[in-house]
RNA sequence: GCUGAUGUGGCUCAGGGGUAGAGCAGCGCACUCGUAAUGCGCAGGCCGAGGGUUCGAAUCCCUCCAUCAGCUCCA
């Protein structure tokens, strides 16, 4: 018999040709056996029971591995699949990938399905993961696959097969009675399946086009054991408690009113936040270079028709009238900062020519998509506008992805960058945008950092680079961006004086660091759960005497600390230091000071930290510096 | 905007054709207290808005609005 040389895990072993994954498995190591999912044959993920003919090396897919978890995630679909089909045999199949974080499938059905359909989805679902069949995969060639989906009046699955490359691999897998056009690989059977849950319920559109029919899609997860469900909806809701709508409202940071959807309300606290932004952000801007400007919220409409947004954004815009002209509300500082530039005649020894601006804008967005603070309907950017030469492009985009890098490392996050090339409805021609989108490219490829690039996702007037933060589902929302535009100075006809004595072109850059102000502090409370660093904490301290004796001393440990600039807030409530504790505790507040007659007597305070407890007592000159201390490092 | 769900005091939620309920928060009183909830009392709601059905609607129906999840779209 014609063996082969197969290696699994630095160890070479023969088998007989046309053995499976499976069975080497089961010679090797029976636990793994056990728990693999699927097998990488010379780095080709596959089936477990697929035929080994070559000389490979083996590895196997467990649940632990990425790949094995999309694995198990996709397997569950298409028994969630095969459960819908036998319950609703009218249901059109469409899709059913694995996603981040469990899976979904989409059905194209008259009705929409009811939460009491997703109960009997589960029990039948339940049903096919005791009946424990195995997956079967079956290759078949391009007519093949469309007469037999033509037999299944399966039309999506047709498109699907029609849109396939000319040489694709057609296969289906079969579990059961179920058969489903599908590339796979699949977990060995559907026993596999030891735990899931059916999560949500919505509506999507056939192939993500909002034009396209809307399908009825159902989210799901699943696991090998029972206790990693549980601990995966225990974290949901854990992260549910970070949520910032919540966090915002119980710690007095915003709030959204029916009268103004979209229209976020800052209050004292928010506030306090949101001036130590803008303050960190005005003085590491001024040491970059930056110069700030503030330019009209409305402006005439003629101006926005000439900047091209009349034509590419107008969607987006709120119009209104003064004294019979037309005017807009503006949803980007660019013009505003252009007209700006135009006002005076610019040398070159002044470029590049970095002018920042916290700038209001107002944005139509549509009503589903309204979310707390990370999606509004006016939000502040913290915009700047660079102008300059083309050889000192890189060189900026470069300062501005150090820029935003410095930012988000203060703050502990991890982001992810993008880079969006040019859409459907922009201006300009292909060899400028080619140009700006190389620049971008260049500048990400020198900085080493690694990006996705999203085709046809950039701005009406340039491509842009984009950086992105995670909120506390892992939902990613984009913050910071760096746009490269050749169209503005062109339709503006901005100039510089050169060298030379003649008019030149110059190139701008739209950029922000935060993104919006609003969303970033979204993004910040979820990251903190709420309990903000002290550098950012509304209230720094809160002094709670033990009882109304106290009170005299508690004010004068007030003074002293107000007269150092810290945050603080007095607890005169008549009620017992437990009580006051606690509430403090739930603000986040990171210091509580408890003076009671102890602390009276050695004109101490006695300190309590959020995350620590009762850290003893402390002299109030030592707490002031440790909270400067504090301040200085941003902690 | 689309699909589905939800909307009852400041917050979290119960009630589900016959005159609105709880806990927390608020206010008052007592207690004067040592590291995550002291006790008692009081007040607070056109049950998202507008129509309809009914002798009677928070409850049933319709239309809007807002919120939530997802889709699409974007900081």
């Amino acid at each position: 018999m014609e063996q082969v040389k197969v290696n699994f895990g630095g160890e070479q072993k023969t088998f007989p040709r046309g053995i499976t994954p499976l069975e080497i498995a089961k010679a090797l190591n029976a636990k793994l056996a056990k728990e693999a999912l699927a097998a990488k044959l010379n780095g080709v993920i596959v089936d477990m029971d697929s035929k080994v003919y070559n000389d490979c090396t083996l590895e196997l897919i467990t649940f632990e591995d990425e790949e094995g978890k999309r694995t198990f995630w996709h397997s569950t679909s298409h028994v969630m699949a095969q459960a819908v089909k036998r319950l609703f045999p009218d249901a059109k199949l469409t899709i059913g990938p694995a996603i981040e974080e469990g899976f979904y499938y989409d059905f194209d059905r008259g009705e929409s399905f009811t939460p009491q359909d997703l109960e009997k989805i589960e029990k039948e679902m339940e049903k096919i993961i005791n009946e424990n069949y195995s997956f079967k995969r079956l290759d078949t060639t391009r007519e093949e696959a469309i007469k037999k989906l033509m037999e299944m009046d399966e039309p999506y699955k047709i498109e699907l097969v029609q849109a396939l490359p000319e040489n694709a691999d057609i296969s289906f897998y079969q579990q059961g009675e179920f058969i489903d056009l599908c590339a796979g690989p699949h977990i060995p059977a559907t026993g596999r399946i030891k735990a899931f849950k059916l999560t949500s319920l919505a509506g999507a559109y056939w192939r993500g086009d909002e034009h396209n029919k809307m399908l009825q899609r159902i989210y799901g997860i699943s696991f090998p054991k029972k206790s990693m469900l549980d601990e995966y909806l225990t974290r949901i809701e854990e992260a549910k408690k970070r949520d910032h709508r919540k966090l915002g409202r119980e710690l007095g940071i915003f709030s959204m009113h029916e009268e103004g959807p979209g229209f976020p309300f800052f209050h004292p606290k928010g506030m306090v936040i949101w001036n130590i932004l803008t303050d960190f952000w005005r003085k590491e801007h001024r040491k970059k270079g930056y110069h700030e400007i503030k330019t009209p919220i409305i402006l005439s409409e003629k101006l926005w028709r000439m900047s091209g947004h009349w034509d590419h954004y107008k969607e987006n815009m709120y119009f209104t009238k003064i004294d019979e002209q037309d005017f807009a509300v503006k949803p980007m500082n660019c013009p505003g900062g252009i007209l700006l530039f135009k006002a005076d005649v610019h040398s070159y020894r002044e470029l590049p020519l970095r002018l920042g601006e916290l700038g209001l804008v107002h944005r139509h967005e549509l009503s589903g998509v309204l979310h707390g603070l990370m999606r509004v309907r006016c939000f502040t950017q913290d915009d700047a506008h660079i102008f300059m030469t083309t050889s000192q492009i890189e060189q900026e985009i470069i300062g501005v992805i150090d820029l935003v890098d410095y930012f988000y490392k203060i703050f502990g996050f991890k982001y992810h960058v993008e880079l969006s090339t040019r859409p459907e409805n922009s201006m300009g021609s292909d060899e400028l945008w080619e140009k700006a989108t190389k620049a971008l490219k260049n500048a990400l490829d020198k900085k080493g950092l690694p990006y996705k690039i999203n085709e046809g996702d950039g701005a009406f007037y340039g491509p842009k680079i984009d950086f992105h933060l995670k909120d506390s589902i892992g939902r990613t929302w984009q913050c910071g961006t760096i746009q490269l535009d050749f169209q503005m100075p062109e339709k503006f006809d901005l100039t510089y004086v050169g060298p030379d004595g003649e008019k030149h072109r110059p190139v701008m850059i739209h950029r922000v660091i935060f993104g919006s102000l609003e969303r970033f502090i979204g993004i910040l409370i979820e990251h903190y759960a709420g309990a903000l660093p002290v550098w950012l904490s509304p209230v720094q301290a809160r002094i709670l005497p033990i009882s109304e004796k106290h009170l005299d001393y508690a004010k004068e440990v007030k003074n002293k600390l107000e007269e150092s600039d810290i945050r603080v807030e007095l607890d005169e409530r008549n009620e017992k230091i437990g009580y006051k504790i606690r509430e403090a505790q739930m603000q986040k507040i990171p210091y509580m000071l408890i003076v009671g007659d102890k602390e009276i007597a050695d004109g101490n305070i006695s300190v309590r930290q959020r995350e620590i407890g009762d850290i003893g007592s402390k002299n109030i000159v030592d707490f002031i510096a440790e909270v400067k201390q504090k301040e200085e490092n941003k902690q």
